[in-house]
DNA sequence: CGAGCTCTTGATAGGCATCAAACCTCGTGG
DNA sequence: CCACGAGGTTTGATGCCTATCAAGAGCTCG
């Protein structure tokens, strides 16, 4: 299971055996596109996906839904949501789901115990934003088979890019894609059969197959960039001293090396 | 100038004269429409916002344009870029700006002399997170007429509202407009030339007036609540801790009451 | 004061939405 | 083990919203 493997890597034994039991202890299950956290609760914990994939979305008040991110198994999220007196969003699964619910209090006490662990939250809510700003760009200005192209290479790469077997897990249905892309269901499927002849990707069984990513990466001119995939070790370096600036702290050396941070990263990130 | 009184609320005096000192010595005038920063630029600062505006864009390869963000005097931008290997979007001002650029070395002294500098950062990237948000549904789901109501009714609150004048800054063109939303510049102009006659609201002289904001709001079905105004003394209960749980910081106080954040974070955000 | 943006307007076309319905798949229960 | 039902996928017909192309008038900034 890789989420466990990255915890392995990111915490000394000690504060891995916290971080660990409160993710376990805190672990619930969620039926299949069930809210998790709903616009306008108050925030109260923040969140770690287990297994199965996570949705944050918004709607309006008529009911028209924007996904405006998707979460993979070892992402966090919900940091945002832990500032502000009431959600902007929601949180919700995608199919099945195991999600770890953290309290305010239990965090805190996390965090003191586990001091690398707030470097890794920064990163992970700058490449979050990272992805947001590539999403806008898709939705504003791709047309309707270069956005689903490029969701498909996203998540493709995500979760670790090319292996021998062409194949990666791929738990939406085509419903979820247009309320990523800002489609109809109906077009959608007509896109997905388009990339079918076009390049052979195919989707199905909760799987994408891809023959050829490079011609799939053609169609979206996708680029990986914006993932920042590979240079998790860089907040070793850098987010550190932004947000602990303190001299005591810059005097200290990080606990975790940049093995494993970017362990972390590189997984469903 | 609403910037200076910030700085005013927020740092201790010693600490703002090395703040605004640093500000000064490193501000910088930028042409309308130049860039500040390029996309596959490596990130050797980070920028606050002095005067006029500045806009976040990414273009595809093919001279497709997305603005995905537009900050207003006082704001900070840049903290993504200061942690990423290479920008993955570009940073240009909107207009005649001037925008103050902070090295890496010097930031980071400013964090060591100006402990509370951090907290501010964080509040400010995850609301500028929040703001991301609300336009990847307003391009995925909102009409156009919705759309440019939309950006109109949160560039006016997020200046403050209403006044007595009914009127804010408004330093887009249309063409910007388009390219926020992800309307063609021409069918912005009839979109605003129908703002104007259904609630009588102006765009010209780089100014909008708005008679009625309800209308206008209604139009858009606008709610400022992702905007989390009013908030940010929240950051002195949660940010806080969240970002520097360490036992020693916990136990110490902000040097900056809730008083000064919510200055900051009052004007321009 | 002039060049270059910016705004405005009209005509045309196309991409995607909408509506409707059949078919398939898979989990569930008899 | 088969039947059933809900959700997911596929397909067709139609129309609207918005893009595109073109060109003139109005600003504004150097």
């Amino acid at each position: 299971m890789p989420f466990r493997e990255i915890l392995n890597r990111l915490l000394e034994p000690g504060e891995r055996v916290l971080w660990e039991a409160s993710l376990a202890r805190n672990a619930r299950d969620i039926r299949r596109g069930a809210d998790i956290v709903r616009e306008g609760d108050r925030p109260l914990s923040f969140y770690v996906v287990l297994e199965g994939w996570a949705q944050k979305y918004r709607q309006l008040p008529d009911g028209r839904r924007q996904i405006v991110g998707i979460f993979l198994p070892g992402q966090i999220c919900g940091l945002d949501l832990f500032t502000v007196a009431r959600h902007d969003h929601s949180l919700a699964a995608l199919r099945h789901a195991s999600v770890a619910e953290v309290g305010r209090a239990e965090l805190c006490d996390l965090l003191q115990r586990c001091p690398n662990l707030s470097q890794i939250f920064c990163w992970s809510e700058l490449v979050a934003a990272a992805i947001q700003r590539e999403w806008m760009a898709s939705v504003g200005q791709r047309t309707a088979i270069e956005r689903v192209a490029h969701l498909m290479c996203e998540i493709f790469v995500r979760q670790g890019g090319e292996r021998a077997s062409g194949a990666c897990d791929f738990m939406l249905t085509q419903r979820h894609i247009g309320e990523a892309t800002g489609l109809t269901q109906v077009h959608v499927n007509r896109m997905v059969r388009e990339l079918r002849r076009r390049c052979g990707a195919e989707l199905g069984r909760q799987q994408l197959r891809v023959p050829s990513f490079a011609d799939l990466a053609a169609i979206a001119s996708f680029d990986a960039n914006y993932l920042h995939l590979g240079e998790a070790d860089r907040i070793a370096d850098l987010a550190y001293p932004l947000f602990d600036a303190r001299p005591e702290f810059v005097a200290a050396a990080p606990l975790v090396g940049r093995e494993g941070i970017l362990r972390l990263v590189g997984d469903g990130l």
